[in-house]
Parts: C-alpha cells; structure tokens; sequence
DNA sequence: ATGACCGGTTGCACCGGA
C-alpha cells in the first residue's frame, strides 16, 4: 500500500503533473494540499476518469485538501472537529482499513506575527484531535504539508534558518509532541542520504542548488509502521516544467 | 539589507506562501 503526501500548490495548475502522478506510481491514496479552488472549481471529472475515488475540502484561493484513493474512501470527516475557523486545511477518511489524516498546517509567517501565534494554536487543537485518533484506530497515519523541518539535518542552511519560521523551538517541540503520542516519521525509519528535502523555493535556483527542507511528512502509527517496507522523495516531479514548489512524498506498506 | 518566484484575485498590484 502507497500512500503519498503532495502540496500541489494549485490543483488545477498541477493537474497534469497529478495525473501522471496518478498513473505512473499508481498510489494507493494521495493527501493533497493548497489546491487553491473552491470544491466546484475541482477537476473532478478529470480524476475520476483515471478510477480514482476523490474526497474534498476546497476554498477559493487558499488552502484546500483532497484525499484521492484507488479504493473508497470511507467515514470522512472534515476540519478539526470542534475547532472554530473557517479554513479548510484537515481532511481525514478510511481506506483499505487505513485511517488516513491529511493536513495543510499554517504557514505562521513569521514567529513575531498573529499568524505564528494561531499556528501555535491550531497545533495544539490538531495534537488533541490526532490523540483522540490513535485511541480509535491502531491503523493510523496523518500525512501533509507540517510546515515545520524538524531537527537541523531538515534544513539546507541550519544556521540561517535558526529561529526562523518552520523551525522555531516551539514548532519543533510541537512536532515532537505528536510524534510522542505514537507516530513514527516514517521517512526517517531508515536512513536517508543528507539533504533529503520536500520543499525548495522557486527563486534564485532553490532546487537546482538543493536549497531546501524538509516540511511535508508522513507519520504513521507503530502498529501500522510495522507493515513499513520503503519511503521516497519523487524528486522527478519537482524537476518537471512548471512545477509545485514541493514534492511529492510517499510511503509503501505490506 | 533587499528581493528574488509562483498562483490567485477584491486583478494589471497586491497578498500569501515558506
């Protein structure tokens, strides 16, 4: 079983690069992020002709998450549940027996802003909601753009990204916190070569110099993580023309 | 130090992203 994690950045931009996506690594789900669209502005028709199965939750111009997957997608809930905000970045659903979270954490800005401030809270809420999960399902995983590197082997440059956002001490502490309720950061189960990133920016070269980070993640419980076979970084799909400034990453299970 | 590259739009300049 594949699951892939991917921060489209506009879906209907990334369209072709998903649908090849969807027919050459052939995922079992996939857990987009910033599709950027309302749900009506989906290209639902597109996907579903491959014989996927789609779950929404879209909004104009920002964020916006889909799941994708080859077999339905049962029990979906949307957002965090009790969560007060109107932006859709949370979207959970069963596949094949797999409980799968898929999330856009906010950005923050930066660590003096009220952005950073509801980051902070919003991952509180998350953690809350993410253990009242893993009570209820042993077959766990919670995938997505984190946007949080977390140690300095994350980061291309530690010392200039030190303290800045995606890896302040309190999003760092943060991250820890939902790994110590039982998740596994799967692509770390096994060791990867140094700069092994999933995000690059678009200006001045980023990932033609490897300048990146290590944002988008794919926890999955320890029970599931004993199915671990393999992970990977589809570095092919950020080399391609016109691409989302991150990669897609994927996990294989037996 | 600044801006650099993208995508979307309350659109031709801006905001947010990371």
């Amino acid at each position: 079983m594949k699951i892939t994690t991917w921060n489209v950045n506009s879906i209907n931009v990334r369209l072709t690069h998903l649908l090849s996506f969807l027919e050459t690594e052939k995922p079992d789900v996939i857990g987009l992020q910033e599709l950027k669209a309302p749900n009506d502005k989906f290209p639902l028709i597109e996907i579903e002709a491959t014989g996927y199965h789609v779950a929404l939750n879209g909004q104009p111009t920002y964020n916006g998450v889909a799941l994708i997957a080859s077999q339905p997608i049962d029990d979906v809930v949307l957002d965090i549940p009790g969560f007060d905000s109107d932006e859709k970045r949370v979207i959970a659903g069963t596949v094949a027996g797999v409980r799968v979270v898929n999330a856009y954490v906010p950005n923050g800005q930066n660590p003096d802003s009220d952005k950073y401030q509801y980051k902070l809270r919003w991952l509180v809420a998350f953690t809350a909601y993410l253990q009242q999960l893993s009570k209820e399902y042993a077959q766990l995983i919670v995938i997505g753009d984190f946007n949080i590197a977390p140690a300095d082997d994350d980061v291309h440059n530690p010392a200039s990204w030190k303290g800045k956002i995606l890896c302040t001490d309190q999003e760092r502490a943060a991250f820890q916190k939902i790994l110590a309720l039982g998740f596994l950061d799967t692509l770390r189960i096994e060791a990867k070569p140094k700069g092994t990133f999933t995000w690059w920016d678009y200006r001045q070269g980023g990932f033609e110099k490897n300048s990146g980070i290590r944002i988008d993640h794919l926890l999955s419980s320890k029970v599931l993580g004993r199915r671990y076979q393999s992970s990977m970084v589809h570095l092919d799909y950020r080399a391609l023309e016109r691409p989302s400034d991150h990669a897609p990453v994927s996990v294989v299970f037996k």
